[in-house]
DNA sequence: GGCGTTGAGTGGTCTGACCACTAATCTACT
DNA sequence: AGTAGATTAGTGGTCAGACCACTCAACGCC
């Protein structure tokens, strides 16, 4: 009989990591301890602390600079999504549920903006439509990037983003501008099925690309 | 004028890895070579293999057994999971922004589940509601299992049940059960204003509570 | 004051050494 | 002959130590 639950010490580096994090109330941009200082803290081999923290780097948490340290980052996952996306987007299904729910997201945070929005950020949602140019492939992220900004739930804008950049490994969009000028229109008349109707729109554009 | 463009090993590993598994067209379960191996193939130092192996890991792809070997694993993303939301739940200033963000798909399962579910399903539902105890405290999650179970939707399910285990972290919930019976009601009939507002009565309950 | 030098500190990497564990093989006893 | 037990080769887990390349700030020279 054997205790299944004796943890790596990269795990529990990990932990403490995180533990350490919260305690000394670290935000972006703040350096942690060095390797060879986590180490001796933490009572373990410098090679153990690297491993929890390749790991952190690669989720996109940490961002290291040789000759400098290790410093907290705000949530970049690009590595991360690079790797996981050549794993887990093989099933069609996987796709599919991922256009799903993305589609879901910028709806209803469609819905959200809608209560929110100010005349100046119309305004900011207007010059970046006016700035279009076709072949921009950017334009559909900087453009919901607004509409979450403003919905201000961070938490939906994180897994938002994290959805857009899988789904652009394996999708190269192609815009029609057309309804995003519609989709601001329908924003302004606060008009729920236009924006549900050219949401879906959206998609069936991307969709037969 | 330096070139930022200098991959670290791992990196390489990485990707090395990820080309073998492509081409020896492995799939879940199966083994990869041994650590030792790996870095004589692939001309590395072991730690440098061990560290990408260690991210690999965390990321869920890959399954490592003391004394036998390294496997291929079917993707759970447990360990992911749990730092990624710790980060990220942490940063964002979120028990606000995870409330609204779960209701929200809450809301969006149930209405996509509205169209799919069967009369059995409507029995297991209904069969989950008599069973329902005053005490128990996972019956919220397990009759929105079901419901997500029924949108087939993967993606969006895994979603949530990260939140709802983050949430429970924190809110220890008391349930009304008349709401999930009228909801039952509501999706049978089809009534999406119905299930939006129960949908909302069930978080303002709890944020009474 | 300004500018190069230098040294301490940091991440990046490799090597070699143990340990703990697994599974297959071999051995010896019944 | 069959089986239980011991042996051993191979694996991941961990650590310590050694370099290297790089950054930055302190120092000292002009």
């Amino acid at each position: 009989m054997t205790m299944p639950s004796k943890s790596k010490v990269y795990e529990e580096v990990l932990k403490e990591l995180r533990r350490f994090i919260e305690e000394q109330g670290l935000s972006p941009g703040d350096k942690l301890p060095s390797e060879r200082e986590l180490a001796e803290r933490l009572n373990a081999g410098r090679s153990s602390v690297r491993e929890a923290l390749r790991a952190m780097e690669l989720l996109g948490l940490i961002e290291t600079r040789r000759g400098e340290g290790t410093f907290l980052s705000s949530y970049q996952p690009y590595h991360m999504v690079e790797i996981l996306s050549a794993f887990i987007l093989q099933e069609a299904k996987t796709k599919e549920n991922l256009k799903a729910t993305k589609q879901l997201i910028e709806k209803e945070a469609l819905k959200i903006a809608k209560n929110h929005l100010t005349d100046y950020d119309y305004q900011v949602l207007q010059s970046k439509i006016d700035q279009f140019e076709p072949g921009t492939e950017t334009f559909h992220y900087e453009f919901f990037s607004i509409i979450f900004e403003v919905g201000e739930n961070q938490l939906l804008m994180k897994i938002w983003r994290l959805m857009e950049e899988f789904s652009r490994t394996f999708h190269k969009p192609a815009y029609d501008i057309n309804l995003y000028i519609r989709l601001v229109q329908a924003l302004s008349d606060q008009d729920n099925i236009q924006i549900e109707t050219l949401s879906n729109q959206l998609y069936q554009e991307k969709l037969s690309k």
